[in-house]
RNA sequence: GCCGACUUAGCUCAGCUGGCAGAGCAACUGACUUGUAAUCAGUAGGUCAUCGGUUCGAUUCCGAUAGUCGGCUCCA
């Protein structure tokens, strides 16, 4: 229907909205009781969704694509047709086109109603379109799925065709082959080759089972994030697993939750829930003493393991599960105080990317609708504006871009979300910075202010570092598996060279692990070479090979990863030169 | 949860239209004693996801359940 806003005169964005068209006329040639909905141009290609009850298989894909082949070689003309809003109207309803009839009603009045047309398949449409069907050059329809109409879930559900065109066949088969690409660094897949996680069905879905290296990656982020907190103010804490459902009405959650939570186990009388949050808690452990304005801003930080009912179609191996552990942590505060904690959270969270090296993201402002007021959103619209203007202001005084995106907030409170894409192009929120006004209130937390006056403090609720699950998820794509030397779960491994090396590559281990490193060795009776091998596949920052060549001389042979050879050392100048590589890991 | 597809050995995958299940790698055993990306030989391993149905006979056809995948919805 209408291409991307900002790229209505890109060519290939042209030639793929008209791909869209051809897309439809097939189908609607070789289906007709499909009914042509709507199709609009996404990034790197377009669908189009049909209201065709039977369903479209794999096999009619192929059919709908040499279809689409045809109408290409036909070349027939894009022309526009201007038509009054009054005759469109009247033209949907003599055909029954319901679903153009409800486009059409959604076009502000005023704007011109346009249809192109090309051969006897007439859409309508915005433009702009190629000149001739020739002009579309290189097509692949990709897949084949559901989708509700207008993408509510109580609609009817509609069946959504994929495709992509290119300039060229060769950029086509370049995009195919950078798909195969992203595939290969698949968190799924690395995840298992790595011997990082699993999933067993007996356990359950969604629940990941921690392998001993997915535990040692595990460590290293906790220990970094434990330093980083601890330099920033903050204190540890530490909470249950299970809580009184009474809680979860005094904190407002239930109502909201519900159906994400799992189902409340009920013992002497007494629900409990598996927590879906650590705020609960932490504002508990603010309230457990009296707090003074001399206290704030209290900095409360906990690695908690959160439990969340995601629907069984929307788990994504580690980047959506309902077993989590979060980097979480609650700043209670003043509101002077709010604009400098409020930064120095993002100043956290970019110090973190900046250590990951992660380029794309997005900082996104998310606020309130005034539609969810009293629905997805605490009714009070004054707090709403007014919150969202202080963190709009803190990003702006700090220099931090941001985009704004409307009824996207929290139920308390306006969020900066920071969005990355995984390997094959979906976009997940990886951590959370939020602004709490509702929930301290309902809680009953307070400070006594200069004054001798009780005042409800701000929480600022923050998870820079996402949780494990999602985070690692992500570095793992991030790094394609080759992770940095102070997260590498296995950082170096020993290959002795034949069985006489054994004792003095288990005292080269020793001496390493020792001074802190995370060191294997391989003793078996294989050939180099093969030993090499698998610790490259596995992706090992060091291979110190300890044969009879070095023995005299007490050195190992020193290989990297990446670099390969880099001759033989003696292990304290192998320790200092494994000292500086980790101190990119020192954030300040 | 919804639409569609898939599920064969520890892993990656063959197995045309129903007729007793295969490979490579891994594992185990033995030989080889190894210097920068795979030494050789042998052995073992599967109620073909689960449960029902059709059939003389089902890994193959049909149905249900579970899990996974591509999307939609939802989300850290």
């Amino acid at each position: 229907m209408v291409c991307r806003p900002g790229h209505e005169n890109d060519p290939v964005e042209k030639m793929r909205h008209s791909a869209a068209h051809i897309l439809a006329d097939a189908v609607t040639r070789l289906y007709p009781d499909a009914k042509p909905t709507i199709g609009p141009v996404i990034e790197n290609g377009f669908y189009y969704d049909f209201d065709y009850p039977p369903g479209f298989s794999e096999d009619d894909l192929e059919k709908i694509e040499a279809e689409m082949k045809k109408i290409i070689k036909e070349n027939q003309k894009f022309e526009r047709i201007d038509m009054s809003r009054d005759d469109a109207l009247k033209m949907f309803k003599e055909n029954g086109e319901t679903y153009k009839l409800e486009i059409l009603q959604s076009i502000p009045e005023g704007e011109d109603i346009t249809f192109y047309k090309h051969g006897e398949f007439v859409d309508l449409c915005k433009g702009p379109h190629a000149n001739y069907t020739k002009q579309v050059k290189a097509i692949k329809l990709l897949s084949v799925a559901g989708a509700y109409w207008r993408g509510d879930e109580n609609n009817a559900m509609l069946q959504r065709i994929y495709g992509t065109a290119f300039a060229s066949k060769e950029d086509l088969a370049n995009y195919l082959e950078q798909l195969e690409e992203a595939k290969k660094r698949d968190h799924r897949k690395l995840g298992k080759e790595l011997e990082i996680f699993t999933f067993d069905d007996e356990v359950g879905p969604g629940l990941p089972l921690w392998l001993p290296n997915g535990g040692a990656m595990i460590d290293a982020l906790e220990e970094l994030a434990k330093k980083t907190e601890r330099k920033a103010g903050y204190h540890r804490v530490r909470t249950p697993h299970i809580t009184k459902e009474t809680m979860y009405y005094t904190s407002g959650h239930l109502p909201y939750y519900e159906e994400s939570m799992y189902p409340a186990m009920e013992l002497e009388g007494i629900k409990y829930y598996l927590k879906p949050m650590n705020c609960p808690h932490h504002h508990k452990i603010f309230a457990a003493k009296a707090r003074s304005y001399r206290d704030l801003p209290v900095r409360l930080a906990e690695y908690g393991t959160c439990y969340r009912y995601e629907k069984s179609g929307e788990l994504f191996g580690l980047m959506r599960v309902r077993s989590m552990q979060m980097n979480d942590a609650h700043i209670y505060c003043t509101l002077d105080q709010f604009q400098d904690e409020f930064l120095a959270v993002c100043r956290m969270y970019q110090s973190y990317f900046k250590l990951f090296g992660i380029q794309k993201y997005q900082m996104r402002l998310s606020t309130h609708s005034k539609e969810g007021l009293g629905k997805k959103y605490v009714d009070q619209p004054e707090l709403w504006i007014k919150t969202e203007d202080m963190v709009r202001n803190a990003l702006k005084a700090g220099d931090i871009p941001f985009v704004e995106v409307e009824n996207e907030a929290a139920f308390y409170g306006p969020k900066i979300d920071v969005q990355i894409w995984s390997a094959i192009g979906r976009e997940f929120t990886l951590a959370t910075n939020q602004v709490d006004f509702a929930v301290p209130e309902r809680f009953g937390l307070s400070f006594k202010n200069s004054k001798n006056e009780d005042e409800v403090p701000l929480c600022i609720h923050r998870a820079p570092l996402s949780t494990h699950e999602r985070l690692i998820g992500f570095l793992i794509e991030h790094y394609a598996g080759a992770f940095p030397l102070w997260l590498a779960p296995v950082q170096a491994k020993v290959l002795s060279v034949s069985e006489d090396q054994h004792e003095r590559a288990l005292a080269v281990q020793k001496q390493l692990t020792d001074a802190g490193y995370r060191v294997e060795a391989d003793l078996r009776n294989e050939k180099l070479g093969l030993k090499i091998r698998e610790a490259q596949l596995m992706k090992v920052p060091y291979m110190l090979i300890v044969g009879k060549k070095d023995a005299e001389a007490n050195l190992v042979g020193v290989r990297h990863r990446k670099d390969g050879d880099l001759g033989s050392l003696a292990v304290p100048d192998l320790l200092q030169k494994l000292t500086d590589e980790m101190k990119e890991f020192d954030i300040e």
